[in-house]
DNA sequence: TCTGGGGTCCTAGGACCC
DNA sequence: TCTGGGGTCCTAGGACCC
């Protein structure tokens, strides 16, 4: 048994906290450069603005009706994100922070201390609501997805005043709510996988309900079935807690305006490249490969259009900020050209691996510590899943030196051509 | 003129290995 | 004409999420 706890337009609520004059009022939220809506009250949901709607297009309409428009401040979310997370784990001992505005609980064998699932999630409600200002809703249901789907009904209808257990309501309540609900609602149904969907009769939560998981199988794959098998209430995604490292981090930015010159994309990748950095360290890992991209104004088809980007290969895995932008630049040099007007640019980090190992790698394996760092191995297999590097150092060395002479161009970091990085 | 940023997983096919 | 069987790794592309 699963509980989802959203808040409602999170950003936009989190605003309305410290200006309550914008309560009633419709408020959106942007993007960097106040390019997009990022998040909209209800008020401006119901004007039919979309979800990454750009600013500049609603010009006439948010004058129209008075929309306020925000800059984001995600430290802010962040931090009242925090509060929120904490208040939930204060009712329940088992807890997976999905997002920054949703949570799920785990409920099973808590029905001795919360006999009733619904008080529970008014209770929640009301104390979130007073401790922090941020309206939440609450679904409950035996798997994530239809926790998810109560979520919806529960924002959606006010007859469930915020909270929505599907355990408690009666198969024909569900029949008649699912049959009005487009099956895009459900979790894991996209844009693409809706039409083609829908090409095949199945237009609403209850078609896809009474859909055979094995049949959807053969044409979707694996993840459809066990979408369907969710909705019948087989719960096939289980609790989350422990949030894994990162795989890779991204960082970039659009530019507010045009930018020509190498040094200016130079300023930009090194900032980039500081803060991923930081979240590298901040989960203790170390990173392989750099990859650096730009891009121009795609949306300027006036504009000649140029996208490039290259991966490089770290001689040694870091998490060295100088050098972790030394290597950057380096990439950066080879795919800048003179002539394009750049709107994007961006570095990802890549090959990710816990710090501690690279320490341990150094250890030949007739080394008496090597059995200790057998351990460790093991140990962060456990914790990083199927597919991982750590298969041991051998395994380590011998897929790296694979990948480094695939068919793929790979590209040498030559150190005394680098640009001098402040 | 102005159009976000950051992630994950699955699949298919080719290379390669024994 | 007949032309093994089973496996892993890697990549690109497609799909989804918030």
């Amino acid at each position: 048994m699963f509980a989802l706890v959203d808040v409602n337009n999170f950003y936009v609520s989190c605003e309305r906290v410290f200006d309550p004059k914008l309560v009633g009022r419709p408020v959106v939220v942007l993007s960097n450069n106040d390019g997009c809506a990022v998040a909209r009250s209800n008020e401006v949901k119901a004007l039919g603005v979309k979800m990454g709607a750009p600013w500049f297009q609603m010009a006439d309409l948010a004058k129209k009706h008075g929309i306020v428009a925000l800059s984001s401040n995600y430290t802010l979310y962040g931090d009242m994100s925090d509060r929120v997370m904490q208040i939930l784990k204060s009712y329940v001992p088992n807890v997976e922070v999905y997002s920054i505005d949703e949570s799920f609980l785990q409920l099973d064998g808590l029905t001795s201390v919360y006999p009733c699932f619904t008080d529970l999630g008014q209770q929640i409600r009301g104390r979130v609501l007073q401790w922090t200002g941020l309206p939440v809703c609450v679904g409950m249901a035996p798997s994530k997805t239809l926790a998810k789907l109560a979520n919806h009904l529960a924002k959606k209808n006010p007859e469930f005043d915020g909270v929505c257990d599907l355990t408690a309501m009666s198969l024909a309540d569900i029949d008649r709510y699912f049959s009005k609900l487009d099956v895009a609602e459900v979790w894991g149904i996209g844009r693409r996988l809706c039409v083609q969907l829908i090409d095949l009769g199945i237009e609403t939560v209850q078609d896809l309900r009474n859909a055979d998981p094995k049949r959807l199988r053969e044409r979707f794959g694996v993840v459809m079935e066990r979408t369907v098998n969710e909705l019948q209430g087989v719960s096939c995604l289980a609790l989350e807690e422990v949030t894994p490292p990162r795989k890779q981090i991204v960082s970039s930015r659009s530019f507010g305006q045009m930018v020509t010159t190498f040094n200016e994309l130079r300023e930009s990748v090194s900032t980039y490249m500081t803060s991923a950095a930081e979240k590298l360290r901040g989960q203790d890992s170390v990173c392989n490969l750099v990859h650096v991209f730009v891009e121009t104004n795609r949306f300027r088809e006036d504009h000649k259009q140029y996208n490039a980007s290259m991966t490089v290969p770290l001689t040694e895995a870091t998490n060295d900020t100088r050098r972790l932008i030394a290597a950057a630049t380096f990439g950066l040099k080879q795919i800048y050209r003179p002539g394009f007007q750049y709107k994007k640019a961006g570095v990802i980090l890549m090959e990710l691996q816990p710090a501690a190992v690279r320490q341990q790698l150094l250890f030949k394996e007739e080394d008496p510590r090597s059995a200790k760092l057998m351990q460790t191995l093991d140990a962060l297999n456990g914790q990083f899943g199927r597919n991982t590097l750590f298969m041991g150092s051998s395994g380590i060395q011998h897929r790296w030196s694979a990948k480094f002479e695939s068919k793929t161009p790979r590209y040498t970091t030559d150190w005394s051509e680098l640009p001098t990085v402040n």
